[in-house]
DNA sequence: TGATCTTGACTTTCTTTGACCTTTGTGATA
DNA sequence: TATCACAAAGGTCAAAGAAAGTCAAGATCA
């Protein structure tokens, strides 16, 4: 079990108790979670980002704290917003975050989002070379987004 | 005995055992069966194939894996089919001309059709050169279609 | 001899850790 | 009251570690 996981997951759950908005104390968190406190740094700086749509506030000293507030917006908005958060290029990972985003935030379906990943990841773009790889990753993710905001 | 065939059984075992689903750690797999780390690859391109019916996914990094999904079938099997007759190309053309023909066969609903569609054309593969493109296109298609089987 | 296997060196990606840095709050002090 | 020292946060960054991926050369098999 990665504990960037744990982390993610125990954050996620804040959200979710607490309405969207959650605020730790970055020291007490991590010996909780046993690990170390710039562990927890790492976890927002990969997963708790504006392109997903999240602000992060923080404060320094005494009785110092880290807000993360999930933003949110009607649908459309939203998954236009995304479509232009990527760039020229996408990698695999960051697709894959950004689908289990969406499918967070309900903007996909389950059956969707997997049908949605099989047509970024998985084998397929092996033997295309690098330098094509993530330009194409993202010009067919842009897309499929444009289809599922006129698809509903 | 082969060694790629003793690879092969654990792991086919493991999709038996778990319901068609075998989540691997590389290098633990190749050192309880006493082989090299990459002969998993080279077991998993040649014999774990979309043409075979399985769904290949990995991470990197602390905590990776490789996960094998087989799909499995009752009308899945015409969706079989079609993969097979995917062959290692795909133009644009083609493609439309299928998912058109499973529309009709009710494999697939209207939306489902017009995602697939946009993860094959649009502007998409522009840039990218000849030689690949339609590589391309048939992996995806072929891993899309794999995944509609699955998601039923 | 051509196709299939096997190996290992090298690469890429992601995670974990720790040393060091900056900011802020709080008293003690001149 | 202004200032200074110190503690209590959080921030940064780079190195080390943990996986998996790639590729090509050599070995074997049919």
């Amino acid at each position: 079990m990665r504990i960037s996981d744990l982390v993610t997951r125990s954050i996620m759950e804040m959200l979710e108790e607490q309405n969207g908005e959650a605020e730790i104390r970055r020291n007490e968190l991590a010996n909780t979670l046993g690990c170390v406190p710039s562990q927890i740094n790492y976890v927002i700086t990969s997963r708790f980002t504006p392109e997903q749509g999240y602000i992060v506030e923080s404060r320094r000293g005494g009785g110092g704290y880290i807000r993360i507030t999930r933003v949110s917006a009607p649908r459309q908005t939203m998954l236009m917003h995304i479509v232009n958060s990527v760039g020229e290029k996408l990698d695999k990972r960051s697709a894959e975050v950004m689908l289990a985003n969406m499918l967070d935030r309900d903007l996909v379906d389950t059956p969707t989002a997997r049908l949605m990943a099989s047509a970024l990841g998985g084998r397929a773009y092996a033997d295309v070379p690098v330098e094509y790889r993530d330009k194409l990753r993202a010009a067919v993710f842009k897309n499929m987004l444009l289809t599922i905001m006129n698809n509903t």
